[in-house]
DNA sequence: TTGTAGGCGTTATCAA
DNA sequence: TTGATAACGCCTACAA
């Protein structure tokens, strides 16, 4: 039902090699050029990828493993990726890991037998293993939001230490002193990150931190929840709270609402990631939004670099967020 | 780099046939079994999927067609495509039109291009000839969400025409007569559903509908906000609306803080697809939510029973909706 | 049940 | 610049 090289090549009148030089845009005489291009409409032809594929050794493909695209931000980062990629040549296989760490390992051996160009990841647990077959192969990697020590491969991540220290810098100008954060699981880069930017912040202003005041939930809805119940239990609580992603400012929101606190009277809040809140919830919350389609793109450019043979300049990147500035915070 | 059938056939001294047979489940001699797989492990072969579907013709892929994953309600279709997949030996490609004509053809040709072995699409526009093509060859296609009259494939949708009905019915028995509406683009299928569930209603109930309270965005923010004006502006106003997507629902949202109108006090809501909203929302919106994921699934399903030469009972299938009871609607 | 051999559609080499 | 031809790795008659 398909057309072949070998039919366009006869109803041209030219050979097979012809043909596939002038697919691939190799010089090629004005006449041959022209029947050949008759030939391919007239036949529908189109090229059978599968044989250019088993030929070349490339599939022209890379893979984007992520953990759960119901997340704006995962959703985001993958947007920022197909921008570039769709003015490339290359196409992508999305594998939603729902944050299951054995579909992670299942999407990236699939990955590996598709024999893939180059893969952009956002890691949810430690493959080494299996990412070593990719560098093995020479496959690039290029890693997105986490970052791991014994893979060799650049990263692009949030400024996750001054978003954080931003948002404590701003509260404290605000007169707030006890401030309570909610960062995810205490191993994960981006929670190490802005635990630093949080501690960093009370040092340079030479207030007294207060370790109970800081929480670490799973990134979770429940977790957040959990946590922000804890906060509001204290005998002391905290004036101020910052939550550290999409979900927990979710959860975090239930745990405020049920407790019947109120924002900013009762308690001032910085969420992160979730970005309609700013427009719609009453009061508008202020937030940290992450530059994820930029870090989306720049992931992009960089594996298509690496793809192409060249190197990339750094180690890490890391991208700028930016600040919503809501009327959730009350001044003291 | 990679080894191949014949490495593996040379190390375990049986030949071609039979590691292949053994690779596509075939009957093999135990003992020729045992060593293949010993080569298999230690020259860590695996298959080279361009030679396969070179051979095959088969790509035992499907390309999944869907306006924007940044909305829940498209992620969730994909998420429930998915864990259908997930089990079968298919694998997907996902293409997000950015709800961009030009860029949902490029990705029908993309997929055509591949040579996909079946195709789930929730259209935004009518690629009659485009689709075309898959028919021609073979292929076979699912819709979703949306109905396409001109092409010759199933359906699996909501039950818009009942969502809303059981809506209006449940603001009609609360007491309300006049309640507005806001729908998507005139000519759309869903919105042609969910105005045809609407006007049901009221004739079911005696009550006379007023067409002014008909709103048509085009299932953004920007047109749910500037339906959501117009209503509120109206010399005789509704005492109740019904919004009816995602993006809309966040649109009215704006317009109503931005009047300084009161839900349920001044209005009655009840939004669409917009989970979160139920649950951190003050009050707590009334909300329709698709059966998404069972969407997706059942599609899936469909599309795998045609792509194996089977065919389906329907046309069209039709998915209830859930309604989560907030705390947004006032009793008159 | 096994092995040999031909061919899928493309690219790349080489001689013309 | 062109055309003939040999791979690429897999599958599948066919013969054994």
């Amino acid at each position: 039902v398909y057309s072949t090289i070998k039919d366009v090549a006869k109803l041209s009148k030219t050979s097979v090699a012809t043909v596939s030089r002038y697919l691939n845009n190799r010089p090629i005489r004005l006449d041959n050029k022209t029947r050949i291009e008759d030939a391919i409409k007239q036949l529908d032809y189109s090229i059978n990828v599968a044989a250019q594929n088993l030929k070349t050794n490339r599939t022209m493909s890379i893979g984007i493993v992520i953990p759960d695209l119901i997340h704006n931000f995962d959703i985001n980062l993958v947007k920022g990726i197909q921008n570039k990629i769709r003015k490339s040549s290359y196409h992508t296989f999305i594998m939603d890991t729902e944050n299951n760490i054995q579909f992670e390992k299942d999407a990236l051996e699939f990955l590996y037998s598709k024999k893939v160009d180059g893969i952009i990841l956002d890691p949810i647990s430690n493959n080494e293993e299996t990412l070593q077959q990719f560098v093995d192969a020479g496959t690039p990697i290029v890693l997105i939001d986490q970052k791991l020590n014994n893979v060799q491969a650049p990263a692009v991540v949030s400024d996750n230490v001054n978003a954080v220290y931003n948002c404590v810098e701003h509260l404290l100008t605000m007169g707030h002193k006890k401030i309570g954060i909610i960062l995810g699981p205490q191993d994960l880069f981006t929670a190490e990150e802005r635990y630093r930017g949080y501690k960093r912040a009370f040092e340079d202003y030479h207030i007294p931190m207060n370790e109970n005041f800081v929480k670490h939930g799973n990134y979770t809805s429940e977790g957040g929840y959990k946590c922000m119940l804890e906060l509001l239990e204290m005998h002391e609580r905290p004036t101020a709270v910052i939550v550290s992603n999409y979900d927990m400012t979710k959860g975090a929101l239930i745990g405020i609402n049920e407790k019947e606190v109120t924002i900013p009277e009762d308690i001032s809040f910085i969420g992160y990631d979730f970005y309609d809140l700013t427009e719609i919830y009453k009061p508008r919350l202020s937030m940290v939004i992450q530059s994820n389609i930029e870090m989306g793109e720049l992931a992009a450019a960089l594996l298509i670099k690496l793809m192409d043979g060249e190197s990339v300049e750094h180690d890490v990147y890391r991208l700028k967020t930016n600040f919503i500035s809501g009327d959730s915070i009350k001044k003291l």
